[in-house]
DNA sequence: CCATGTGAAGGTATTCACAGCC
DNA sequence: GGCTGTGAATACCTTCACATGG
């Protein structure tokens, strides 16, 4: 099945694999059968299978999976596989944890910029990084910088995003809990946490007296 | 239609209209049709319709949707008409910007305890939270909290949720960058914030020369 | 008239079951 | 024997078009 459209639940779940794979390959393994990683990961095995299959035969029928190999060509496909410098806008509590973050290294995301409007925090050095004022945000362009993260106060965002978008920024990542737009070369994904947090009491059982309106199990992604 | 199972993916745009109340409130506004509400939080008209229908009628033909009454209604369906109290694991970088993260009120969620092995932490107090030893974490069930926001590292996070489970926690959203299990009763909402980050460049335009797979525009939920 | 609410149609993703290959 | 890869079946969600009601 070579020539098929990649569904985005699949593009999705292709990092929970890369991630399994990386921790995997830590612990020794060379090769992985879609049951073992399904398990490690947390989906189905057929489900594994047939996300791979979108791509072409990764595997070897009988044994599995090179885990090195497979990671290789997942990294290929979700374009990890060159280094992405990335900036980071707003070095407020969130921002800060995101340049200290150390998970960003195994994706190949390697945050080089960073840029706040407090003057206090200007010209200091925080994980290798010197904040800068907003103005250095037109040079981007010219600095190899492909990737923003957006960690500013909503009332910034849009205006923030826009700059990004001139200064030649092709992805962002929004913290910002508001949606923001962009001209179409430029990609965002937002992630509000606080949202995220406010879908978990809906799937919580029922404390107390009354009763829970669902019925089983839920198939959402991330919520188990 | 009044008796139809939720779909998991109006679940998931629930508090993205919710945020889009909140802020259009804010605004002075009192009413608001499902075309002016879609433009705001980015999706169809008909989508925000539908998502309502499985409810009962909210709105009012001819007039839009009563914004305050709205916005309780998703808190209800939601469970967020309650006020819960969560606590935190881990006060990191991550942590501590959680802490002092101003989003979750909106949603009724309060963080009243947090938890951390360093004994230098301990007893500090961050942002109105004393920081407490992790074998206070026992004492949770009797402190009427439910929720809990794991911000430890990878090592730790099964254990910190075994722990949390034990102690009557019923809703955990984790951020440690791999898959926890609990007893059915409780309830995982996993949150990578790399991993979000890595699915961007798949769907940013190519750099350069080399051609992008992709024919159009992402449906995938968070990406635009 | 204007905007909601909803059956029906269409599309997409999940799940199954097994053929194919090592 | 064991595990992959995939067509077919199923379930789910989105999209449309319009009847319905203030």
């Amino acid at each position: 099945m070579r020539y098929h459209r990649i569904p985005d639940e699949t593009v999705r779940r292709l990092p929970i694999y890369l991630r399994g794979l990386m921790v995997s390959v830590d612990q020794g393994h060379e090769h992985i059968s879609s049951q073992a990683l399904a398990e490690f990961v947390g989906v189905q095995s057929w489900q594994i299978r047939k996300d791979f299959s979108y791509f072409g035969d990764f595997g070897t029928r009988g044994v599995g999976y090179s885990i090195e190999k497979l990671a290789r060509e997942i990294k290929k496909i979700l374009r990890l596989d060159v280094i992405r410098r990335a900036a980071l806008v707003g070095v407020g509590d969130l921002g800060s944890a995101l340049l200290a973050y150390p998970g960003f290294g195994g994706y190949g995301l390697d945050i080089v910029a960073a840029f706040d409007t407090d003057p206090e925090k200007i010209g200091r050095v925080v994980n290798g990084v010197r904040i800068e004022d907003p103005s250095g945000m037109d040079g981007l362009g010219g600095r190899d910088i492909s990737l923003a993260i957006v960690a500013v106060p909503r009332a910034a965002a849009q205006s923030t995003v826009d700059k990004l978008a001139e200064a030649g920024i092709r992805g962002i990542l929004n913290f910002a809990p508001c949606k923001v737009i962009a001209p179409r070369r430029v990609k965002i994904i937002t992630l509000d946490i606080a949202m995220e947090l406010a879908r978990l009491p809906y799937y919580m059982p029922a404390g107390g007296s009354s009763e829970h309106p669902m019925t089983g199990g839920s198939p959402q992604p991330g919520v188990s």
